[in-house]
DNA sequence: GTTACCTGTATACCCTATAATACATTTCGC
DNA sequence: GCGAAATGTATTATAGGGTATACAGGTAAC
């Protein structure tokens, strides 16, 4: 749709009014600051202003209207699949969303020194290493580098891993997972990754670093996985406990019963658009998950 | 320390490798890819990745050495503060750091309509909005835009809050906080982000929006926090739970209870440096973080 | 030694993205 | 109706970012 190539400064406002726009940060229907403020807000010109307009103009993201300013077009904040921090996606089949997976590499290798030292392996020792991209609904969301000790991973197949998820393959082989620790972070798209994902080099992605460990204390997974954050985001829900003066959150425990009921109450904010009905106590629904 | 101006496109390069230098991927130690290869990856001339390595090296972040090739340097990977999920920072206080907050805002305004939707405000209510900016040891490591409804804020002064954590004035003020509902994101730093957390337009952030409620389901707090992802990351414990074929990750609950014990296993990923010893199981220890 | 590959250095060119400026036209509030 | 402020349009000029190319010198593997 846009211009094959794209002047840089101007690229990179498009991007960040983009990403302002996309999420709701700017409001639909709202009008942006004249071309002379935005100019003088980032030091350009306006024309290079005008050139990040143009852009979105022909995005259909926002409405030029001479004389009167330029809008947000409604109906444009894309929501994002909300994954529970569970990290588990099966409720998006639930839904009805075709999913799939790309499997891009797979291989033994010698892992990095982080990754060797998270799983607990011996010096030398080998990993089986995937490179997977994940889609809902033919769109790439995901790309996940997964690194498993070798004498795990050749309990399965190249052909096991395109087709079911690691975890599942793992337990298949005996192996039981039992605990596991996680990070998250945000980073830049490089090449690879902007690729896969359908990106531009540069832009933001959400980052979750997982290690998996079996009952013993042997690490048996690594994931680091990089997800595109207007196609996916993390939620939880929280309660206060503690006593007064130590107060804190803690999450709430979910059923791990699940339900064909859908999300109801999505949180809110610079990052998805406005529902027009009163939020629903999380206590008053079944939060569905699985 | 950076030259002032710099081009783009080799800017935008230096970017990607300092990130992939600072969290680890890239290996200290570790020989780069060879200039001309870079070039060809990222589809740009030799000339342009000289440039980035030029402000890279001049950076301390890595050695060039004539004839053999350009090498990580060692001890350069930052590790970020590693906030429990609960988003809790006294343990940061008990471990013996200075933080501090500039509040930078503080004034009544119409919220925006997906900031009024999630608190479940009548309209034409207003809010009470303060950006905050918090520091460790002097360093900004994130940028808050809190909402509270006009009646609640009103029971706390300025003062107050560039003193004391908003909660707690809520909690002071009657308020009885008890559920929260919170999702993670990614985004990139504009003009005034960047500014405040000392970063580049166009830096990843980690974007969290989260909404707090009373006991009767009305919004008192509507929080939208973006972090610098080299100085802050969320960090979990998982178990598995659930029946076969159903099994899922439930966060592990924390104990209320706080000890000075300092975190001692670190997930270690493409984002934090390697510790050498063997990970410990998590029941092992007793994790401090409230 | 020889070879291959790497970084260091220099030159020259292109050209286009950006800035600066001016003016026309539309809309909206007063 | 008038004026302020917005977008649309056009022109020009320049800086400098990016490329291409060539060669020198160092290092390491064989």
């Amino acid at each position: 749709m846009a211009d094959a190539v794209e002047p840089l400064k101007a690229r990179r406002i498009y991007l960040l009014l983009r990403e302002r726009i996309l999420n709701g940060d700017l409001e639909p229907g709202s009008r942006l600051p004249g071309e002379l403020s935005i100019a003088a807000g980032y030091g350009i010109s306006r024309v290079t202003v005008r050139r990040a307009l143009d852009t979105l103009a022909s995005d259909g993201l926002i409405d030029r209207r001479p004389g009167s300013g330029t809008f947000v077009r409604e109906g444009n904040s894309v929501q994002p699949i909300v994954a529970d921090l569970s990290n588990v996606l099966s409720h998006l089949v639930e839904m009805g969303r075709r999913t799939g997976v790309r499997l891009l590499s797979f291989a033994y290798v010698n892992p990095p020194e982080s990754v060797a030292a998270s799983l607990g392996l011996e010096p030398g020792e080998r990993t089986q290493r995937s490179i997977r991209v994940r889609l809902i609904d033919g769109a790439p969301f995901s790309y996940l580098v997964t690194h498993v000790p070798e004498r795990i991973g050749v309990t399965y197949s190249e052909a096991d891993l395109a087709s079911t998820p690691l975890l599942g393959l793992l337990e298949r082989s005996g192996v039981v997972v039992e605990e596991a620790s996680q990070s998250i972070g945000a980073t830049l798209a490089g090449p690879d990754v902007a690729d896969a994902l359908g990106l531009e080099i540069g832009s933001p992605l959400l980052s979750l670093t997982r290690v998996v460990w079996d009952p013993s204390g042997q690490g048996v997974e690594h994931l680091h996985a990089l997800y595109r954050p207007d196609r996916y985001s993390f939620h939880m829900d929280l309660v206060r406990t503690g006593a007064v003066g130590a107060r804190r959150w803690n999450p709430v425990a979910k059923p791990a019963t699940a339900g064909p009921e859908p999300h109801k109450r999505i949180i809110k904010g610079p990052e998805s658009p406005k529902p027009k009905s009163r939020p629903v106590r999380v206590s008053n629904q079944r939060r569905t998950s699985t």
